[in-house]
DNA sequence: TATTTTTGCATCGTGAACGATATAAATACA
DNA sequence: TGTATTTATATCGTTCACGATGCAAAAATA
């Protein structure tokens, strides 16, 4: 007995995993010279968009839990990037904001989705499907994150 | 400055990264019970369609390094899973090999697949999305990789 | 055959992810 | 108002991922 759905190749998560594992992979060359990481890339993209935001925003954005994001908060603070204040209204909140160093990045980092994208090119021939696979991937997203929304 | 590719949204890895990481979750349900994980539940996959094979092979399989796989391997080996002899005609390798614990739990995970659709479609209605990515996942994947394949 | 290079595996350290749990503050409610 | 519940954050433990490094065996080469 061979079990057919139960090959490697026929797995759609295992394409998935291991997609986004080489993807974020391919982050490595732009972010290293930054002195960060993928996850702490994503946390300065929420805070380039808006900054002071109280953890569980950042955490909402990401979709990530605050164990997660908390200890990278930290590491990031510690590194200097960003600091964590007392929440004035909500003394339980915390509120992320960048320093100066944080928000200089931005300059520095504003080129890397285009070099991504170029580096993605150059690798895989073109940047098309990718996009094109943009909408199942909301669509999936939207459906595994159990978000409580409608449930009122 | 607003600048737009910076924008959460626009970044085609973090949909990649965070779809993957929901869908790895939606697995939990069917691996728990077998006290499993998913990147455990994948060396099963590798293993069941051929006992016996070197570490290297394996990692090959899952394109992870061996520094990823061997530890992964201990923990299998040390919930009695799998074996690790030493290699009789290449003594520098390990090859592994299924326990009859390791080889039983094949047929409770069969369904697993299948179980792993049924979710999927009733949380976000249909999963042919992500079935139409495949082709593009695998491009990505042969893209990114750096498979020294065609340097003779 | 002797030496160099490559290969296969392992170890170590760091940074995520995430389940479980804890704590204090805010909110809801009796 | 007093109590219960929820919310925001944090801590802890385990498992991955992965860069760096080490080591011994095999293969290649001089």
């Amino acid at each position: 007995m061979v079990y057919e759905q139960l090959k490697l190749n026929n797995q759609l998560c295992f394409r998935l995993y291991t997609a986004a594992r080489l993807t974020v992979s391919a982050y490595h060359p732009y972010l290293d010279p930054l002195g960060i990481t993928y996850p702490q890339y994503l946390v300065l993209l929420v805070l380039w968009e808006q900054d002071r935001q109280p953890v569980c925003d950042i955490a909402k954005r990401l979709m990530l839990d605050t164990n997660t994001v908390t200890p990278l908060l930290q590491r990031m603070e510690k590194s200097g990037l960003l600091m964590r204040t007392k929440g004035k209204t909500d003394t339980r909140q915390r509120i992320v904001s960048l320093t100066e160093k944080g928000t200089a990045l931005r300059e520095q980092a504003k080129h890397i989705p285009e070099c991504l994208s170029a580096s993605i090119i150059e690798k895989t021939g073109s940047v098309e499907e990718l996009a094109t696979m943009a909408p199942a991937l909301d669509k999936l997203i939207e459906g595994l994150s159990e978000r409580q929304i409608g449930f009122p």
